[in-house]
DNA sequence: GTCTATACCTGGATAGAC
DNA sequence: GTCTATCCAGGTATAGAC
């Protein structure tokens, strides 16, 4: 269970370095150094360099959804569970500041590409969707669940972009309170306390 | 004033090809052919490729600058300049479902290809945050101009992310309607009706 | 200013030895 | 399963004729 088949680490090199430099400036012979084999080994175990592009994906797939199953854990109410979303920006502000949003970075290039696989790396953002939107259900906020979570998404998209292209912290954390808040006043639209 | 020199209609046509494509993913001969020159007439043009981003990216920031000029003109009241500003994500929406926000994926995509010109291409940006910063001071947002500026540049441009990746329309036309909504609202806080 | 021809290199992909 | 050697397409860039 604990060491990684050369496949794994194939995956893995180029799930980041397709996010730092992006899938088509990344050269086999990149992942190949990476992960220290030789470019000849690869071809046995992708036939493709969209091959390996539908394994990251895969992989990123796998992963995100456990990030969300954890996440289900750790959050106690639903809007705790939401807030472990928007505080990734933090989380993960360095890189994001560097590379911008890996799913978005990846959604956006597939699509200049008009790549067969575009439509699955959107995929990573409907894992986030449905998920946001059940929680917002939960929230109280039925007819609209789905409404909010595309409208949460997108800011943390825009957040990503600007900072990405501004090398902004500051505004990533001003951001993210503000969504909070957000988050905040939807739960109290839904379900008023009585006071 | 009317036609054309040889250099601009290729400044043009690499204008469109990086926004449908990609930078990387535009070869001179894609260029050339859209321009119907031959390959080898474009060097007397221009010596590299990355000359020819500058070219682009200094004629974007051209453009760029005459529409906010004409959104100047165009809206009598502040708030009416901000919503012709957000108004261009409905204006160009089919565009923004198949290639997403000019301005954002290039940003993207220079930055991972850490591009020397990434920060000529956040430039753009700056125009428009300067200029909605100026928006919001006149609308009464003094110290929060800047950060509203921002706020509404980051929400057009998630908008623009998943209205890419999802290809939905109504959902930008959702947004747009909050964005403007909200506008309104800032400035109803800076200089409320006097009942 | 525009063309053709071509040099040169990188990157994806294959063949076959070990 | 991993390696070396190699092929081939496509992309940048140059030279030189017109």
């Amino acid at each position: 269970m604990k060491d990684k088949t050369t496949r794994d680490l194939i995956v893995e090199a180029a799930d980041q370095l397709f996010y730092q430099q992006g899938y088509e400036h990344t050269s086999f012979a990149n992942i190949a150094d990476a992960v220290k084999i030789s470019r000849g080994n690869f071809y046995y175990h992708f036939k493709t360099k969209d091959e390996i592009l539908d394994a990251v994906i895969a992989a990123r797939l796998v992963n995100t959804q456990k990030m969300l199953d954890q996440w289900e854990v750790e959050g106690q109410e639903p809007i705790d569970r939401i807030r472990c979303f928007i505080r990734i920006l933090i989380a993960n502000q360095t890189k994001i500041m560097s590379y911008g949003c890996p799913v978005g970075t990846l959604c956006n290039e597939l699509a200049k590409l008009n790549h067969a696989s575009k439509d699955q790396a959107s995929m990573l953002f409907t894992l986030f969707r449905n998920w946001l939107g059940g929680q917002f259900s939960l929230l109280g906020c039925n007819t609209e669940a789905d409404a909010m979570a595309m409208h949460l998404l997108a800011r943390s998209q825009g957040v990503a972009t600007l900072a990405n292209a501004f090398h902004d912290e500051i505004f990533i954390q001003q951001e993210v309170q503000q969504m909070c808040d957000w988050v905040e006043l939807c739960k109290e639209r839904a379900s008023p306390k009585v006071v």
